[in-house]
DNA sequence: GATTGCAATAATATCTGATATTTTTATTTT
DNA sequence: AAAATAAAAATATCAGATATTATTGCAATC
């Protein structure tokens, strides 16, 4: 997971991996050092530790004497994502499902609320706050999650989901109305400890998701 | 996955992780970047972007000013990892024996011959070429599940593996002939194109080679 | 006109060394 | 022995130097 680790490579390491899921930063542009330099403000070895963490976590690949660049995107690629994120959110889900506590249910109520606010004001075609419902997506889907009981789960997830996200990003259309009966579906299978439902629900949520990344791709 | 990147950097990195996974760098002792950089002779440059490669990877963590250290390992931690090991693995290897072409049969038949002949030499008690063993094993693995489709599992796999084997290498007994045996089933079980069976065949595979080693830890 | 060859330029990978800040260790005080 | 403080070590960050490799521009050739 991202740490804290130190003030100017920790700020740098979230700017630059935020341009990339954002867009800012467009797939397969090369991540010139010293452009990178005046941008971040950041020196080459704090870049470079940087650009070599992104790297190793795929969203920036590093080419043999030629320098970093921001990961490519493909339909093969969207669709390789997609079905990763089925694998192990479902799996993670099941997990939650079974052994979340008090604290856990509380804590879904609450990010299933707060999601839901935000998905009411974009569905009136406020799409200013994208980056905040970005935020509350992801809170939502890590608080269902979040009881599964391996770290090790919800790392890899966690960079999967962001993957997934800068494909969203890219073909920049809101799903709307269908995405927040999903996101319903889901939250109440998970309150019912409908384990077999609340993992359906997910599936079909992130499949729901590909065909109109798909589409719009 | 390790591209060659450039000489220097992929070298150290390559040797960091080595010694890490065969426990020459102990589980939770501290990474001195003077110590390091005599041991790998490579500048600090360097060795701050391959460590923190590596911490990206979950072989190395960081703390906040105080650097780097070796990844501590746990039995919930390891349990996490071959479960996830099972998860991807699986998956991986259902995708393969359902796509995989007259190519992906001979590599398969190779790698299992070539780990038999290993296997056959560690079982008359030669523990000598374990790092050998290593590379054989994996290899048959990776050929087991090369056919999958997705590069995006074929990568977060080959991390998981090398984890689990840390924890293989780190109690440095042999399963023997048990293992043995299970690897014919799972290429046997592939080539006959039987899902199901290879899949079981893997996950009881690992789960053995789970309480094997969480027995001796 | 397109292609090859080569010089000029730019960029990368790597190293050395410097500085401010923070940890750790050692020493002294209570 | 515990707390406070001083000294030493280590980290994070930066700037700048060098060798090597890519890229670009232009001339020579076909």
């Amino acid at each position: 997971m991202a740490k804290s680790l130190n003030v100017v490579g920790a700020n740098t390491y979230q700017r630059i991996k935020r341009d990339i899921i954002f867009g800012d930063l467009a797939p397969g542009s090369k991540l010139k050092l010293d452009g990178l330099k005046e941008r971040y403000a950041a020196s080459m070895s704090t870049l470079r530790e940087t650009l070599n963490r992104l790297a190793s976590e795929g969203f920036v690949a590093a080419q043999d004497q030629r320098g970093f660049f921001v990961t490519d995107v493909s339909r093969e690629d969207l669709i390789e994502i997609a079905n990763l994120r089925v694998l192990l959110e479902c799996h993670a889900l099941r997990l939650s499902v079974a052994n979340g506590d008090t604290d856990w249910e509380g804590n879904l109520v609450a990010a299933h609320h707060k999601l839901h606010l935000m998905e009411q004001r974009m569905q009136s075609g406020d799409i200013s706050g994208k980056e905040d419902w970005k935020r509350y997506d992801w809170e939502f889907h890590q608080a269902l999650i979040s009881a599964c009981g391996s770290k090790n789960l919800l790392s890899l997830h966690a960079v999967l989901f962001d993957k997934y996200l800068r494909y969203q990003m890219l073909v920049l259309t809101y799903r709307g109305t269908e995405a927040v009966l999903e996101h319903k579906e889901m939250f109440e299978a998970a309150l019912a400890r409908d384990q077999d439902a609340a993992a359906l629900a997910l599936q079909v949520h992130v499949e729901k998701g590909l065909e109109h990344t798909l589409q719009a791709f």
